[in-house]
DNA sequence: GCAATCCTGACCGCAGTGGTAGGATTTGAG
DNA sequence: CTCAAATCCTACCACTGCGGTCAGGATTGC
């Protein structure tokens, strides 16, 4: 359904907003730190900061920093960013621009009463719903509690 | 996110329960009704039979019957049949054996707080009730009215 | 018997995912 | 000024799974 892009996007922007925001961090940190490929997290990176979701700063001390504060984003629009588009069937491409378009297999005049696009219309809905409900401050406040596994530095929970 | 394999599924089941349901209806004449090839539509139909949502009789004038009233077919039952899982990222595998296991990239004990399994559970959980609401008769019914009141509003959005 | 139909396994082209390689560019620090 | 750290960019590639085909076998009504 979704692929690790959203995965390691969505991994990516709770580590801007677990830290403080001062000064930007550096992909390599984060990547280290999950354990994800440095290379593949900065074709990632760019699919935030094409949408606007993340800043960067190039050069020595570089890095990333979130757009705006956490509260205000909400998971549609990252997993949108990452992923492309949200549809629960690949003849179903969401046209933000104009209004529900929606390309079914029914191509012709047949696709007006198509049963599988009623069906399919309400699990995007579901599945953006559920998206909108959650921001990152959530997951940032999720991720970031319980320090019982990490009590020295709640931004650093490696084991070993 | 999901496959032709829900399309043609879900088509197939409206099929059968636009039928009567007197006498079985051949893969052959919905294939060529929804210009689907038949030996794929084939290997479907053995997912819905082996999951029991259909029964087939062999031999000439054999067919498929829906194994219950459409009425008491959610699509949940069938999209989980159809395509073997609902989960919205490959390292989500919901089983219904035992409670929610999820088998996240964050592997070790540091799945417990892993923040993207929040995410994804509430992403599953929207998608599966969006299915549960939707029965098959539901779709039969928006599949065998009349298709010039579905002209006129074709984004009609009526839950009925 | 024969044709229709379900059933099964093997096979295959293709697109996309996940990842790598290699460099180019910008910038702070010494 | 130089170097290292970091973002950027393009091309490339192995692998998996999807969508589909083919061939054949098994079962039944006429």
């Amino acid at each position: 359904m979704f692929t690790t892009k959203a995965e390691y996007g969505v991994r990516l922007l709770i580590r801007l907003g677990s830290h403080g925001g001062s000064h930007p961090v550096s992909l390599k940190s984060v990547a280290e730190a999950e354990q994800l490929p440095l290379a593949y997290l900065e074709r990632i990176a760019a699919l935030l900061k094409k949408a606007g979701l993340v800043t960067s700063t190039r050069g020595a001390h570089g890095g990333y920093v979130l757009a705006r504060p956490a509260e205000e984003v909400s998971m549609d629009r990252v997993v949108l960013a990452l992923e492309g588009a949200i549809a629960p069937m690949d003849c179903f491409v969401d046209d933000p621009g104009s209004e529900h378009r929606v390309q079914c297999s029914h191509h012709d005049a047949d696709a007006q009463h198509c049963a599988t696009k009623l069906l399919w219309t309400r699990v995007q809905l579901g599945v953006i719903a559920s998206l909108q409900r959650t921001t990152l401050a959530e997951l940032v406040a999720f991720a970031t509690r319980e320090p019982d596994l990490a009590e020295l530095s709640p931004l650093d929970p490696r084991p070993s």
